[in-house]
DNA sequence: CGGAATCCGCCTGGATACTG
DNA sequence: CAGTATCCAGGCGGATTCCG
């Protein structure tokens, strides 16, 4: 990645996808959207596998994730009229290819989370973050 | 993008970072961090300009998203004790090596959200997605 | 097994008013 | 200008119950 913005000319905002942010965050903002999404890139799953899965989901959540990703096309839902039911969920190439950009953000997570953290429990005792900041006038 | 899972051999299924995926969306899930990166991108900005830039989002909103962001050193914060008060926010490097990873998720959006908007509307009709599915065994 | 429907707590976040 | 504090609605999501 780190070479996504240069094309265009200089380096100013892009206003006009600020609406694209908010619209893939509304989507795989949520609890447990990306969760489903990546238990399911290891393949077919149905939906007591995706549960086993997913620990703390409770059905609800993953029925309704679930609907709403085949709504969008990023999975399959395949029912068997079998006398056990079984219903199969799988990644579309649309869901595939979200995993991708997903996956560059879990690889920053993985790479900066102790980073995170450590500014964090400095900010703790620098009282950075929660009130009366130094308010040293660096360039006057 | 498009090539970054493949390295680490055969399509497996890496379940030991659902955390991180749950983690960095934890952070940047939420309805203005991302946008508000987004708009530092740009280069530093006061607070009211970093309001300005962002329509919608309230005072009290603002100050607590770029607070967590100061603590986790996304951003940081220059207050100028000057008579009419000025602060100034910007992106730390870590911050900005955030908007990569957020860049791949917005191309990724502005890619295939007309996609993802066709599923649903065809989606509406069918009534996938959305109980009654035609219930054809495919493979039985 | 794979859901659907209902009830309800909690937390996110908007509106408003006040301060330094 | 740059916040802080309080109040409150909406909805996200957990727990439970029932159905095909």
């Amino acid at each position: 990645m780190a070479s996504a913005r240069q094309i265009s000319g200089p380096c100013q905002a892009w206003p006009e996808d600020s609406a694209f942010i908010r619209e893939v965050l509304d989507r795989i903002g949520d609890k447990w959207t990306m969760l489903i999404i990546s238990t399911l890139s290891a393949g077919s799953l149905r939906y007591s596998d995706v549960q086993a899965s997913i620990p703390g989901i409770s059905q609800r959540m993953l029925t309704q994730t679930l609907k709403h990703l085949e709504r969008d096309g990023l999975i399959t839902r395949t029912a068997y009229a079998e006398v056990p039911p079984r219903v199969e969920y799988e990644l579309t190439d649309l869901g595939r290819s979200l995993m991708d950009a997903v996956t560059a953000m879990a690889e920053w997570a993985a790479t900066h989370h102790g980073e995170i953290a450590s500014n964090r429990a400095a900010s703790a005792l620098t009282g950075v973050g929660r009130g009366k900041a130094p308010v040293s006038a660096p360039a006057g």
